[in-house]
DNA sequence: TAATTATTTCTATATATATCGAATTGTATT
DNA sequence: AATACAATTCGATATATATAGAAATAATTA
């Protein structure tokens, strides 16, 4: 869980194409660009389903709509297709997801010495790198884009040890969670948009 | 569902990476060969749910097993990934899939044509073409591998149509189903073996 | 503004499959 | 042979998601 965007992009490129209508969808729009309804006649799907599988598709950015009147063309983006097959090509692409489970497996074993069977921490490791692995664990107890007050901040760092304060502090001086001025608002940052 | 070779083939070596695990092991493979036991530690998965992921990756090619001692060294086929890679941007792999579909539109329209609600059919068309779409609906109904007795071939044709002679005579005349000797004996050809 | 049309979102359901634990198979060693 | 060990297969469960239908949204035309 440490470093999954190499992992997840793959994943999910894999993923959009792995349905037999999403496939044909992407082999019919390889010649003409479609209307929804187009699609769904040539499928012989239901509308709201072939808005489902483009949705996934433009997602990893395989389609891309053209509003038109009232429809929209759908087409096919190539040249993302070619780039990934690029990817995939090349030599150092695999080894990195390799590089991706071993810090997993590292974070496995951090989080294993020094959580017990609840998943509370028993103790603070002194080193910098496991005690980050120890960070990125509790921060995970939080939602994404959700705003938390101090005091609901603490009530779920209790969950994890009673020192909530060392917790809450490194969150934010680590930069897993971000605070409004000097009050009692928290949010998770986004780690994707982070260097 | 006339010729799915191309669609199909595509289909499930996109599925075979299109789970966490399953790209992960790829990662891993593509540094060292591992045996079972030892992906399955990496990836903190039991040893059959590992071993079934494998069976999978196997299935498209992508990986393969060399025994020794009792242990079995898996390894990744870095060319079935780069030959798939390089199908992808072929030119005309896309527009095949998109033919198929044509294809796959087709079939369904003559089969409403020729039949009723419950799959009965009407009539028999006079054109060729639409006539072995029709057979070709009709070998749904049996399993493949399995051997049938004529008394069971003609049991499961009279739910098409009360005409079990026609049906059955040109099942094999088409070479969609073959028949022991001059015996009761019948069965599905595998259409993939065919040319 | 109302009406029409294309698309998306929402909700519910059905199907596929990832996962584990137990039993089985197959190979090598004693 | 008998035993030990790795791997697979089997049976059951849980989760993900493909699908359809209904309601909502967006955009055009009357």
């Amino acid at each position: 869980m440490t470093d999954q965007s190499n992992q997840s992009e793959l994943l999910e490129f894999f993923k959009a194409l792995a349905d037999a209508n999403r496939l044909k969808i992407v082999g019919i729009l390889a010649r003409q660009s479609c209307t929804v309804e187009e699609l769904a006649s040539l499928l012989d799907l239901g509308e709201s389903t072939t808005s489902h599988h483009l949705a996934r598709l433009a997602k990893v950015g395989l389609v891309s709509a053209r509003p038109d009147g009232h429809y929209y063309h759908y087409s096919l983006q190539t040249d993302t297709l070619q780039a990934m097959a690029q990817r995939v090509l090349s030599a150092d692409a695999l080894p990195k997801i390799a590089q991706e489970i071993d810090a997993d497996a590292y974070d496995r074993k951090v989080l294993q010495n020094f959580t017990d069977e609840e998943g509370r921490i028993t103790a603070f490791p002194a080193q910098d790198k496991k005690f980050q692995v120890i960070l990125r664990y509790v921060a995970k107890a939080f939602e994404p884009g959700v705003r938390y007050t101090e005091k609901q901040v603490n009530e779920i760092l209790l969950r994890f040890n009673k020192d909530t304060a060392t917790l809450r502090r490194n969150l934010v001086g680590y930069r897993l969670m971000e605070r409004e001025g000097g009050g009692g608002c928290y949010w998770l940052v986004d780690q994707k948009t982070e260097a």
